[in-house]
DNA sequence: CAAATTGTTTAGCT
DNA sequence: CAGCTAAACAATTT
């Protein structure tokens, strides 16, 4: 169940994959997985939340969603929400309860790959100039959209919120210079951490706003709220976190 | 056991 | 028809 920072594990796994050939390919995701068969992977390239396989002849785009999960070289579990399973000389890649579709390359050149907040190529610029179009939106949307910030999902979103105080309904064309300085800094930075704490398996002990009760400053109970166009939940302190 | 959840897509409305 | 919202979807945990 993962935002950005649990795909770049997934990579990970992935990787001794690249350059191997796909012996078989099976699975529900509606696919013609006959077209895998043969296929060299060349690389695995990370968009945010999406990963994409990309083979000579055409490219799979996995997402996901809420609920998905991966397995390598297990059994594959007789299970109908097998999406797609490849076998390759060296092991076995699973993928569940996932969104997988066929893309080509004209749809890979349309992908902004400088908008993914862990990626090398990311470009706060772009983000700015965004935020100057929709100068109305609330932090909370513009931090998960993933137009803007791939790659940012719920959790992320409350912590860097939290620790740079600003409130979650805060319109972005108010933010000072310095705190969408900040913004941008700590959604990158905040994704990292939370990388380094997954892969240990403590992420939530880190948690210092998101499900939490009181707010680790002052003690003030945490606002749980559905905000934003999203309506997705926030935790905040109305008194650490200053609204714009 | 009902409710919530680390997300996106699509159908359907105005 | 553009732009928005509500619903659909999925599976595991609390």
């Amino acid at each position: 169940m993962p935002e950005g920072p649990t795909i770049v594990l997934m990579k990970e796994d992935l990787q001794k994959f690249e350059g191997e050939k796909v012996v078989s390919a099976v699975g529900n995701s509606g696919i013609d997985n006959e077209l895998l068969i043969n296929q060299k992977l060349k690389e695995i390239r990370l968009f945010g939340k999406q990963t994409y396989l990309i083979f000579e002849k055409v490219s799979v785009k996995i997402h996901l969603l809420m609920f998905g999960s991966y397995e390598i070289d297990e059994q594959t579990k007789s299970d109908k929400s097998l999406r797609l399973g490849l076998t390759f000389k060296n092991g076995k890649a699973l993928f569940y309860t996932c969104s997988v579709k066929l893309v080509d390359d004209d749809f890979l050149k349309t992908v902004d790959w400088e908008a993914d907040v862990m990626s090398d190529n990311w470009n706060p610029k772009n983000a700015k100039k965004k935020f100057k179009a929709n100068p109305k939106m609330m932090v909370c949307d513009v931090l998960m959209d993933q137009g803007i910030f791939s790659g940012v999902g719920n959790i992320i979103k409350n912590e860097v919120l939290f620790r740079i105080g600003v409130h979650p309904e805060s319109q972005i064309g108010n933010l000072p210079l310095k705190k969408l300085n900040e913004l941008l800094q700590e959604a990158r930075n905040y994704s990292f951490d939370f990388l380094k704490w997954k892969r240990t398996d403590e992420l939530k002990k880190h948690w210092q706003i998101y499900h939490q009760k009181k707010c680790p400053k002052c003690g003030e109970t945490v606002i749980k709220k559905n905000t934003g166009k999203g309506k997705r939940p926030s935790f905040y302190c109305e008194k650490d976190q200053k609204h714009y």
